[in-house]
DNA sequence: GTTTATGCAAAACATTTGCATAGTC
DNA sequence: GACTATGCAAATGTTTTGCATAAAC
């Protein structure tokens, strides 16, 4: 059922990169495969770790170009690290477990409306921001 | 008189990692010295360069003494790079200028207050975030 | 047949670490 | 004198790049 939905979105990241003219090769098809199969955000390294066929430097450039198309999205870590995302809803941002790993995808938030309002009264012109959440979710939560 | 301020900070820096029980040493005081001079945010290797006598892992050890002791942030600019500021005020966000760089501080604003409220909603217990702003600043603005 | 993508290995960064030496307290 | 900090060079980890080969359109 996992497997069958992760099928269905390779296919639908693979048609999105056909319309903008990208080629349909084998290896970018398991990257897409790999990525469409990930529970969690991950890391390129990981990434490639599960393709071991594919060479690096076609995951990286993948990569690239999933975040380019707004398939995936970077995550940044409180260690530092980055890792990648689906992004399944546009702009948005993410509650990050620091104890499990997990993310929920932050809804209904007007973060983006108050950031234009304070950029406003500082007469900076908002372009783009980065926001990252980080604690616990409910499971991992004492008692 | 910039030269003047900046020799107060450095030694107000340098006091504070004696009071952590840290040692004054001339490496450090050029670190500090070098940090407390810069106008906007810089990277590690930038400071590096300024400072051509001091080993590159002592700048690096510095820095990361300097953002322990809070008198330093970590800054991520757009395109990834990681970049260091001088820190005045505790924990607060910045407006980053995609054009020439500068940096203001985000005051009077309640990010942190949403984002508790949405974390709630969300039933995530909060423990830290990270927002950068992306934009242009008033003197970069078109006309 | 033209253009794009791949794979490899090497390069390019950015940061950290081991360890002998030197400097502080 | 004990402990901490430094400097170097090497290791580490991550991402990018050049280029010849291979595959897609």
């Amino acid at each position: 059922m996992l497997r069958k939905r992760s099928y269905a979105l390779a296919d639908q990241l693979q048609e999105a990169l056909g319309e903008q003219g990208y080629r349909t090769t084998s290896p970018r098809r398991a990257v897409l495969q790999a990525v469409a199969g990930q529970e969690r955000h991950f890391t390129a390294e990981q990434l490639r770790e599960q393709l071991p066929k594919v060479g690096r430097a076609t995951v990286y450039r993948s990569l690239r170009l999933l975040v380019d198309s707004g398939a995936l999205c970077r995550v940044l870590l409180e260690d530092g690290t980055l890792h990648y995302q689906l992004s399944h809803h546009g702009h948005h941002h993410h509650l990050l477990c620091v104890e499990c790993g997990s993310s929920q995808d932050l809804l209904g938030c007007d973060i983006e409306e108050q950031l234009h309002e304070v950029s406003a009264a500082h007469s900076f012109q908002l372009s783009g921001h980065w926001l990252e959440v980080y604690g616990l979710c409910q499971d991992c939560q004492p008692q």
